[in-house]
DNA sequence: TCTTCTCGCACGTTTGAATTGA
DNA sequence: ATCAATTCAAACGTGCGAGAAG
């Protein structure tokens, strides 16, 4: 399965009419991505993928996994991974299937997770799959584990972006490219709403095990709840007539059925899954709704293009304290879902912070920094170094406080540190309302040249992946 | 009344320290 | 003394289900 891909640079935004050069225009237009278990995913996704997500944070599953080839092996790269919302809704399960449920809430302050082994080589990304198992959802908006932060009863779906460079310092200099599998989309619920799904779940999460039907969970469920045995035999029951067997077509069916607006061809060919992934998705009603409905799963070239359009928009000032402000009390009238939605179908995203979330445990990069070491590529930094990187910007991460680094933004300007992520600094983060409207005209592009690096340090470091 | 969220629970997996043996 | 293999317990991840909250 190979991603829709999206390549920009980190500082370029030019407006959507001046792509067309594309990929193509970058020497590393070749890089490829595929994830990894894509039937899975597939599974999930005909039925309508749900992820938990919890006041500590809970992990993905199925978590993402990808491939990755076309990189030059002796240059670095540094892997990203944001959600974005899929459309401007707020959704809820109603009778078997998903429904609109009225507009999105203001999006939460955006972080971007960082793979632990930021960055590495390129012949270590490519040698092995690269698994974002570490990356956890939370629901709680104040998170200082550096947790993805989400709203429950909405649509997501995971991007994940390359930048070639060789240091966190660098990334604002470097080319990125951006991919999504359509079939990472999904819907983060606080409980499971479709039983189909946790079923799935149950089935392939090899940490559910004991809820699966023929394990020991038999006795623990009957001893759990006494007083109503026919009631959870009832739902064992309904679980295990809704899949008997690991059958895709059955199961697509049926979720198809669950869905509203449903739609009723199912592409079958890999390219169409990939161009327009909507066609075999059970979310329907976005098609009814597309009229001012965005999507980052674009069903056509046209869609494409907008897609890319929204990859394009400079990114608004980054800071701490509005983030709170605006989520929890008042989001500025140009935050606003309908607003941003209407017409251009570009979601809010003057609301949303750039944040960076990395994984506390460091020990999980361990082995493959190790491996990382003695690179064919020459002299390589000392064990560890790109672990350091995942340090510093870990910067809330819990009980470490103490790993909150300034250095690491010198190179930008002497008096920036972190804050730009973890702390306030409104006199170097304006509030958004201060940045221009029409983010599509040139004229904001002011951080295009390198020359003023002040100026660069009011763009969140990521600026692609909020709005 | 309904929907959504939170919490504690039991069970299984993972991980790393401690122990054992070669 | 060193190293590898094994054991074991704690930590972690999971869905369930009851109850709370709005």
């Amino acid at each position: 399965m190979q991603s829709i891909r999206d390549m920009k640079s980190n500082f370029i935004a030019p407006p959507s009419s001046s792509i067309p050069g594309g990929p193509d225009a970058y020497h590393q237009g070749n890089i490829r991505m595929t994830l990894e278990d894509p039937e899975l995913w597939k599974s999930f996704h005909e039925i309508g993928t749900e992820m938990i997500i919890t006041k500590p944070g809970r992990r993905m599953f199925p978590h993402c996994k990808i491939n990755l080839s076309g990189l030059m092996p002796c240059s670095k790269y540094i892997l990203l991974v944001d959600m974005v919302p899929v459309d401007g809704f707020r959704y809820k399960w109603n009778k078997e299937k998903w429904e609109v449920a009225g507009k999105a809430e203001p999006q939460p302050p955006c972080r971007t997770y960082l793979h632990p082994d930021s960055p590495a080589p390129g012949s270590h990304w490519i040698k092995q799959t690269v698994s974002f198992l570490k990356l956890k959802l939370t629901n709680n908006t104040l998170d200082q584990h550096g947790h993805i932060i989400l709203h429950s009863m909405h649509r997501y779906h995971p991007r994940f972006h390359i930048v070639q460079a060789d240091d966190m310092y660098s990334v604002r200099w470097s080319v990125f490219q951006t991919f999504t599998f359509p079939e990472t989309s999904f819907t983060s619920v606080t409980a499971y709403q479709n039983t189909k799904i946790t079923k799935l779940k149950i089935d392939h999460n090899p940490f559910a095990k004991g809820f699966r039907d023929e394990g020991t969970n038999t006795k623990r469920r009957a001893n759990r709840n006494p007083a109503c045995p026919e009631k959870k035999a009832k739902k064992i029951d309904c679980l295990s007539r809704e899949s008997d067997e690991d059958s895709p077509p059955d199961i697509r069916r049926s979720s198809f059925e669950g869905y509203e607006g449903e739609q009723a061809e199912l592409p079958k060919t890999k390219e169409e899954e990939v161009v327009k992934e909507e066609r075999y998705s059970p979310w329907g009603p976005e098609r009814e709704h597309g009229h001012h409905v965005r999507t980052d799963s674009p069903p056509g070239p046209d869609a494409r293009e907008m897609y890319n359009a929204e990859q394009l928009v400079p990114a608004p000032a980054s800071y701490q304290p509005y983030r709170f402000h605006e989520y929890g009390k008042s989001p500025s009238p140009s935050s606003s879902v309908g607003s941003s939605n209407g017409g251009s179908g570009r979601a809010s995203f003057e609301s949303r912070v750039s944040d960076v979330a990395t994984v506390p445990e460091h020990e999980a990069s361990k082995p493959s920094t190790h491996e990382i070491g003695p690179s064919p590529c020459g002299p390589q930094p000392p064990a560890g170094h790109h672990q350091d990187y995942t340090g510093v910007l870990n910067m809330t991460q819990a009980g470490k406080p103490g790993v909150l680094s300034h250095h690491i933004y010198t190179p930008y300007s002497a008096e920036q540190t972190l804050g730009q992520w973890s702390g306030p600094n409104p006199v170097q983060y304006p509030p958004p309302h201060h940045l221009p409207s029409d983010y599509s005209t040139p004229a904001v592009h002011h951080g295009y040249h390198h020359g003023n690096v002040a100026e660069w340090s009011q763009y969140p470091l990521f600026s692609y992946s909020c709005w």
